[in-house]
DNA sequence: CGGCATCCTTAGGGATACTG
DNA sequence: CAGTATCCCTAAGGATGCCG
């Protein structure tokens, strides 16, 4: 970092020309961008079962510290979680991660994640977790709607228009 | 490969003991696995869009060709996409890459990830693309609910029930 | 042109040990 | 216990070149 002198263009033999994340620049490969590191993800789920703190993250997640450190830097970082300081009374301070309303808002992501995997990947019998609303203790599920309330089943029901630097294309089979 | 022999113990130095997806296997977890290698979820986006000839995927998406074989490969035996000869009168056969019901599946993820990243990521001015109900002509979005129809719209709404193997966690504050 | 294999670079992540 | 730095290995991806 911070070099002044980039003489030699050999220093570099390679440089990538590409990045995937750079082509399309399109809200739903920010958002995958946001998840991106694996780990990442992880201690999102994480988050959004309610654990907080550093070593739970890394037990629960199984997550090696250096690592942990890093991506909850990010994430703190990027707006998703937040570093409190909790001090129990008598205790020793401790920090603790929450989910900001920007990380709370996932909800829709995480549901939709956890409805196809209970779907297509646990089908059998082996289902982990169920996720039931706290107060009526029925099932939680994502839908897609359009805001006039019709429901959408199938990118076929979806058309992509064009933003300012979109492509065009619309559906597939 | 293939050495039969697996005698010295100090041949393997550093043997992974732990792996993030090993730690909970829940179903958050699992489908963020399958989302997981970056270009991956990338490539789901594109197809989701409509693309479906080898050629137009590495073009979009910025994949070289060959991690863009291997991910494709990776999509079809997962089932997500399926490969299908493709062959138009007089000319060559093609291989299209399509989405198969589970991949169709899909489709809250992604729209809720769009969501997602309109709001926060995307919020002055430069929204790409917009999703449209191809009907009706109005935006799509995603909505959590439980099955009696009340609406979720923070995780301390929802309660993880353990399974078999779960963990008792619920809601973050 | 569609698709795949090889070679190499980068970045992601585990273990360990150390600091506040 | 929370968090970081170091060291090293593996996973992931770009470029290139070859085969159908």
């Amino acid at each position: 970092m911070s070099d002044s002198a980039e003489a030699a263009p050999e220093a570099h033999p390679q440089r990538w020309q590409r990045d995937a994340w750079d082509i399309e620049p399109d809200s739903i490969n920010l958002a995958l961008q946001s998840l991106s590191p694996r780990t990442t993800g992880v201690i999102i789920r994480e988050a959004f079962y309610g654990t907080r703190r550093f070593d739970d993250f890394e037990r629960h997640c199984g997550i090696s510290p250096s690592v942990l450190s890093a991506r909850l830097r990010d994430l703190v970082a990027d707006g998703i979680l937040e570093k409190t300081r909790y001090r129990a009374p008598g205790a020793r301070g401790r920090d603790e991660y929450r989910l900001t309303d920007k990380g709370r808002s996932l909800v829709p992501i995480l549901i939709a994640l956890n409805d196809w995997a209970e779907h297509w990947l646990v089908p059998p019998d082996g289902s982990t977790v169920t996720l039931l609303h706290r107060d009526c203790g029925s099932p939680v599920r994502t839908g897609v709607t359009c805001t006039s309330g019709h429901e959408i089943t199938t990118p076929s029901q979806v058309s992509a228009v064009p933003g300012p630097g979109a492509r065009p294309a619309s559906a597939s089979g």
